[in-house]
DNA sequence: GTGGTCTAGACCACG
DNA sequence: GTGGTCTAGACCACT
C-alpha cells in the first residue's frame, strides 16, 4: 500500500506523508482507521524507524492522523485540513510554476489552453 | 542584475543558476554577451568565489553559457533550444499539478483566477 | 579498488570518476551496491571529502549512480543505457581518430598491429 | 586561413599549434614560408599576442617552424618532424581509447571492423 | 551515520 | 586578468 522510491530526491518522510495523505483522501484509509506501526513498516519499507516516527508526528501536527501513545496511529476523522494542506501546496507550486513560464515570456493564453486540455482529459492516475 | 536571498533555503549556486538563466531568457543578457567574472560576481554578492563558480561550470554543462578558461564566461548562442527545454519542462510540471488539483476536486474557475492573478502581478523577485 | 595517481595531471575527481565508471562497467560493481561513503573514501584516499563528492554527484546527473542523502551512494539499475552511450562515444572517438591516420597516410597494417598488442596486454592501471 | 574556437575547451595556443600543422602538411603553407606576424594574427584572431607568440615558440622547439628575430616565423624544410608529432599524438590517442574499449568489453573484432570500414571510406575530411 | 552546501584560502594553467 | 582544482574545516538536513 505504501511504498518508497530511494532514487527520488524528495526526503523519505515527506514521501511517506504525501502517500497516507493520498490514501487518506482516495478513501483507502478511511477515518479513524489505524495505521501499520511504526515497527511494522520500518521493517516493511527497509527504513528506519526515526524516519516513519517522524512522518508520523509531522501528519499529527497537521491534524491529518491522531497519535495515541500504547495504541497507535489513527486516521483524523476531520478530512478537510487534509484538503486544506494539499491545496495550500498546490497553491504554491502552481505561483512558482507561472513564475517561471513568466521568465520564459510564455503567454497567458498558451497556459490556458493546455489547462483546458488537462482538465477536460479523462483520469488515469499516475503516482 | 544578479541577487541572491541568503534566508531562502534553495542553495545559493540555485539561486544564481535560475537568476542567470532568467536573465538570458528574457534578453536581458543577449548571446555571447559576456558575463561578470567568478570574482567580480564573487565580491559583488558577497559571495565565496567557489559558489559562484559552481553555478557558472553548471550553467556550462546545461549549455546556457559557455566557458573559456582565462577569458571568461559567455552567454550561449543557441538560446532557442534551450527556451524549448524550458517550456517542456514547464509543461510537464503543469500537468502533474493539475492531476493533483483535479484529484482534490478543485474548481477549474479557481485555478484560472489564480493563474490570472499571477500573471497580472507586478515583478519583484523572490528566490 | 579505487586508486588515484596524484602525479597525473588529470583532475583527481575525473580519475575518480572514471575509475568508477570502470569498476560498474566491468561489472565489478553490481547494480544497486552501495558505494563507499564520501568520508570512507575520503580517509582511505587521503583526498578532501569535497573531491569525492564532486565526483559522486557528477556521476549522478550522468545517471551512473543514485544517491539518497542520509543513505549513501549507489550503483544505477540501468547499466545498458550507460554501456549505450560510452559505445558511441568510443565510436566517434575511433572515427576521429582514424580520420587523422588517414591524414597522415599511416598505413593501415600498422595501426591494427598497435591494436593487436594493446588488446592482449595485461591490464595494470595508468589514470 | 587560421581559426579559433573560443568555445572549444582545448587551449587556444594548442588550437593554434594543430591549426598551423595542419596547413604545413596539406601543403597550403610551404617550407620556408613566412606565418603572419604575431601582432597581425592577434589583432585578426582577437587574440591575445602572448597566446600567439607561445604557439610559435612551441612549434619551434618541436622543429615545425624556425623564428628568426626581427625577421619573422618560416616554415622548417624538414616537414618529417610534423608527421613524426602527429603520429605519436595519434599513438596515444589511440591507446587511450582502446583502454576504454577494453574495459567496456568491447570484442577486438568489432574494433577491427570499425577501421576496415572507416579505412575504406571516400575521404570527405571536416575541420 | 549519510550526503549537501558553503567559506576561506591556496595554487595552477591560460590569456 | 581569467577560470579550474583542491584542501581544510564548518554547519545543515536526513536516516
Amino acid at each position: 500500500m505504501i511504498t518508497v522510491d530511494f532514487k527520488n530526491r524528495t526526503p523519505i518522510y515527506e514521501q511517506l506523508k504525501s502517500n497516507i495523505q493520498k490514501l487518506i483522501l482516495s478513501g483507502a484509509l478511511a477515518p479513524n482507521e489505524q495505521l501499520p506501526s511504526v515497527r511494522a513498516l520500518s521493517v516493511e519499507l527497509g527504513i528506519n524507524p526515526n524516519t516513519i516516527q517522524r512522518a508520523y508526528s509531522e501528519l499529527e501536527k497537521e491534524g491529518i492522523v491522531y497519535i495515541t501513545p500504547g495504541r497507535g496511529c489513527f486516521v483524523s476523522e476531520d478530512t478537510a485540513s487534509i484538503t486544506e494542506n494539499k491545496k495550500k501546496e498546490i497553491s504554491e507550486r502552481l505561483t512558482l510554476l507561472l513564475r517561471d513560464a513568466k521568465a520564459l515570456a510564455i503567454p497567458l493564453d498558451l497556459v490556458m489552453e493546455k489547462i483546458q486540455s488537462i482538465y477536460s482529459e479523462k483520469e488515469e492516475d499516475g503516482q
